[in-house]
DNA sequence: ATTTGTGTTAACCAACTGGTTAGTTATAAT
DNA sequence: ATTATAACTAACCAGTTGGTTAACACAAAT
């Protein structure tokens, strides 16, 4: 019971969350939640009392799907460029993991900044991940290791490196069958995440 | 008379553009694009005849205001690397100019990737700009001036550079609020678009 | 003057949407 | 056994949505 009252609010979330990522809010409709956790749709209303705070709970939740395993990295002993790749390896293969994920988060980031943006404080992690990583560049910088780059921006282009490819995938996959470009999926994206640490490692490295 | 027919059908489709743009295929209401046209509802289906119909119009006039400037510089005479170079700055300039219009394809792309894929046919500059560009590159690998990596993947590497930013700045406007870091806009960005260039320029020549 | 065709409108409609409600079952407490 | 409370349902509702329709205006062609 205790089990089966937990086990339903989680089950109407667990569809709640694979309808937003696919249609986003606009276009989720609350029958569709139901019909998916198996609910009467008034039981929406029973534990969530609109669909807005439904939406905002899952979209709570999709932001911390989006950074897991990444503290773990930061926190790591490794040297700043090892530190980089692994970044880079890890993002990827996590956001590939889940496309619709990553351009749910954009489609709705785009929509309402405001609400995303009052969902920051919980980032506390991407905060101190931002700066611990950001003093490690800068101590390579120092050393004269490293070209310097304005921090904030190396930041956003890293960003922009890791995290386009998966939200232009579908693009990218029509758009190579449209090229005549036979890919292997897998292993084109493999290369690709060798290809940026790659690039990242040229464009670093005095 | 003619005027004015081509008129209302003109302004219709401004006012569709604004408003899908805005708010997205399902979250764009007939009566607000009418309204925002100053016409009567029923023009729009008389006009075209429904709202699929409509906005698969703006779409494809989306996708056409993405790409303007850009097949200038691949016809230019610059070397390769001076070629890039214009075409990070002009391509962030531009997408920044309507950073809501770069959202919207993306968060359509996502949604119905096979519309989008049909509508590469209209996209032949876009075959050809990689084409050329990309053949650029590899005289410059050869003749050993270059790094040489992937050149399809290099492609989804630039555009990650120059598409990245636009699609996120609403997040990095809060980011940055939420870091403390006071940011002038207007030399954040230019800033960011020499950044770019230089990160390339590192990557590339060797 | 009358016809014809295009542009335009107000009023309407069926389908759908998020949300409610009144009532039912099941479980635990007294 | 009775009560109280939480979990659940079928039916319903008011508001909205995309889309239609029948009539109207007004110009050009006859």
């Amino acid at each position: 019971m205790t089990q089966n009252k937990v086990s339903t609010e989680e089950i109407i979330k667990n569809a709640a969350m694979e309808v937003f990522v696919e249609d986003g809010f606009d276009g989720a409709r609350m029958q569709k939640i139901a019909d998916k956790a198996q609910v009467n749709k008034a039981m929406l209303h029973y534990y969530f009392s609109s669909k807005e705070v439904l939406f905002e709970k899952i979209l709570i939740e999709a932001c911390g799907e989006m950074l897991p395993e990444l503290t773990a990295i930061i926190k790591g002993e490794q040297a700043f460029i090892d530190k980089l790749k692994a970044f880079v390896r890890i993002h990827i293969r996590q956001q590939l993991k889940n496309p619709k994920l990553v351009s749910f988060i954009f489609r709705e980031l785009n929509k309402n900044p405001e609400r995303m943006a009052s969902q920051l404080n919980n980032l506390e992690v991407m905060k101190t991940a931002y700066t611990d990583f950001m003093n490690s560049y800068k101590l390579e910088v120092e050393a004269g290791k490293m070209h310097a780059y304005s921090p904030a921006h190396l930041f956003i282009m890293i960003q922009g490196l890791v995290d386009y490819y998966p939200l232009s995938k579908p693009f990218y996959c029509a758009f190579m069958k449209y090229m005549d470009e036979a890919v292997e999926e897998l292993t084109f994206e493999e290369k690709l995440i060798d290809q940026t640490c790659l690039l990242l490692e040229n464009a670093l490295k005095k």
